[in-house]
DNA sequence: CTGGGGACGGGGCCC
DNA sequence: TGGGCCCCGTCCCCA
């Protein structure tokens, strides 16, 4: 004899427990926002914390304490409250971050109905397309931006299903058995007063999303010393599944060219399925894509530092590491060869002129540029071409990677203690 | 508070 | 069509 109710009251009750406080045995401080959980609840529902309170299941005398700032409140809110109640609050503008907190919380049933929900808006994007299509009107909507609301799915009680499914061609899903009553799924007129986020808030986003988690365990710090912009453009552990969630949006746009038949010339533009971005060429929607994601494929042989655009690594690396820029950073003169020499500051390397030179009093290293030639990223192999330096470059950087320390020529240094903790290590991560 | 340096996203051009 | 490169504007951090 099954009593059908039997577990989502008990869910009920564990929901109203945590809500009051009562025998919580776990603080999740979040961005400094304290949240109080059960022990068992959390080890049950997430890889990580399943993980985590392993280690700790010797001490269960004693409240554990994790913290948090991979994600925002908001966003551990949404999880929490799924975790206690089955239900996902999902809108446009927290897909990508609760799934990002799902990948790090290793819940995997939160990623792919984010996923689903991500696909969803790819749907969207079809519809919208066969919207234009049907366009004859050249006044009709110039930027692709307006548009009706096209639904606002609810999930159906399904208390019979004992396993995690997804039926994404219904848009609807169940999560451990347990069906979802409420999804918040935007509509799209509404979502295009919300969605579109400025610069500053997708950056903001972008920092969400790459800060590193740190846990009150000491074993749990992250894997090697950063600076705060390191933390701030560094990848989140969540990168890997990131990119296979990317290689699924990967595929699916490829089929949501979305063509604006109002110009004499059909021009076809390809729509973020993120935000209402809209570009020209599939390549740049690829490019565009990873400012959500997070994916940094690109990462710098010298400081590890990683970008999400090869160009971006380029103009790094040429102003970081190369010192191209022909300006005396003391006395900020252009300086040529002859006026001016390069210095090193641990991998970091600058001009200075012959006057401001002599005022510190140091010489310039001596350069190997058929080593720096070989300084190249080992998953870009046929790419070595950009880091053949100018002819006035002639200091080794392998030199640098291998000795970094030894050969300083100046030690004032903002950034050297990333660089003296640091390894170059060769695409990990 | 301000200016400079660097990161980063978008757009465009060339191959 | 995609990759590489360059330019521009914006933002953040730091001195």
């Amino acid at each position: 004899m099954e009593i059908s109710t039997h577990q989502s009251h008990l869910l009920q009750q564990l929901n109203e427990q945590r809500r009051q406080d009562v025998f919580c045995d776990c603080s999740i401080l979040v961005e400094g926002k304290v949240f109080k959980a059960h022990r068992n609840v959390l080890f049950a529902s997430s890889g990580y914390f399943k993980m985590l309170l392993s280690q700790n299941s010797k001490e269960t005398s004693q409240p554990t304490t994790a913290t948090f700032q991979a994600f925002s409140p908001d966003t551990f809110t949404v999880i929490l409250d799924f975790v206690y109640s089955g239900k996902l609050s999902l809108t446009g503008q927290n897909v990508i971050e609760v799934m990002s907190a799902a990948s790090f919380l290793q819940m995997t049933d939160v990623i792919s109905v984010c996923k689903t929900f991500i696909k969803s808006s790819l749907d969207i994007s079809e519809k919208e397309k066969d919207r234009y299509f049907s366009l004859s009107d050249k006044d009709a909507n110039s930027n692709g931006i307006e548009r009706s609301s096209f639904y606002s799915s609810g999930w159906q009680e399904e208390s019979s299903s004992p396993h995690s499914h997804l039926s994404s061609d219904q848009g609807t899903g169940v999560i451990s058995g347990k069906s979802w009553s409420k999804y918040n799924y935007h509509p799209a007129s509404q979502r295009n007063t919300q969605q579109p986020l400025t610069k500053h808030e997708q950056r903001k986003d972008s920092i969400k999303k790459s800060k590193h988690l740190r846990l009150s365990q000491p074993s749990e710090v992250a894997p090697y010393k950063s600076s705060k912009r390191e933390a701030r453009t560094s990848d989140s552990s969540s990168h890997i599944s990131q990119s296979e969630e990317q290689a699924q949006i990967d595929a699916d746009m490829d089929s949501t060219p979305v063509s604006y038949p109002y110009d004499d010339l059909p021009r076809m533009r390809f729509k973020c399925p993120y935000c209402t971005h809209v570009v020209k060429r599939k390549a740049d929607l690829k490019r565009h894509l990873r400012c959500h994601t997070g994916e940094r494929p690109y990462p710098c042989q010298a400081c590890g530092k990683r970008f999400s655009r090869l160009d971006h690594l380029s103009s790094h690396f040429r102003t970081i590491h190369q010192a191209c820029k022909l300006i005396c950073r003391k006395c900020k003169r252009h300086v040529t060869d002859l006026t001016g020499q390069v210095v090193q500051e641990g991998t970091r390397r600058y001009r200075l002129c012959n006057e401001c030179l002599a005022e510190v009093g140091i010489d310039s290293l001596p350069i190997d540029l058929e080593a720096e030639q070989h300084l190249m990223s080992p998953s870009d192999g046929d790419k070595d071409s950009r880091w053949h330096l100018s002819e006035d470059e002639n200091r080794s950087y392998v030199e640098i990677v291998e000795d970094g320390s030894a050969d300083l020529v100046i030690q004032q240094v903002d950034d050297s203690e990333e660089e003296e903790e640091k390894e170059i290590k060769p695409n990990i991560r």
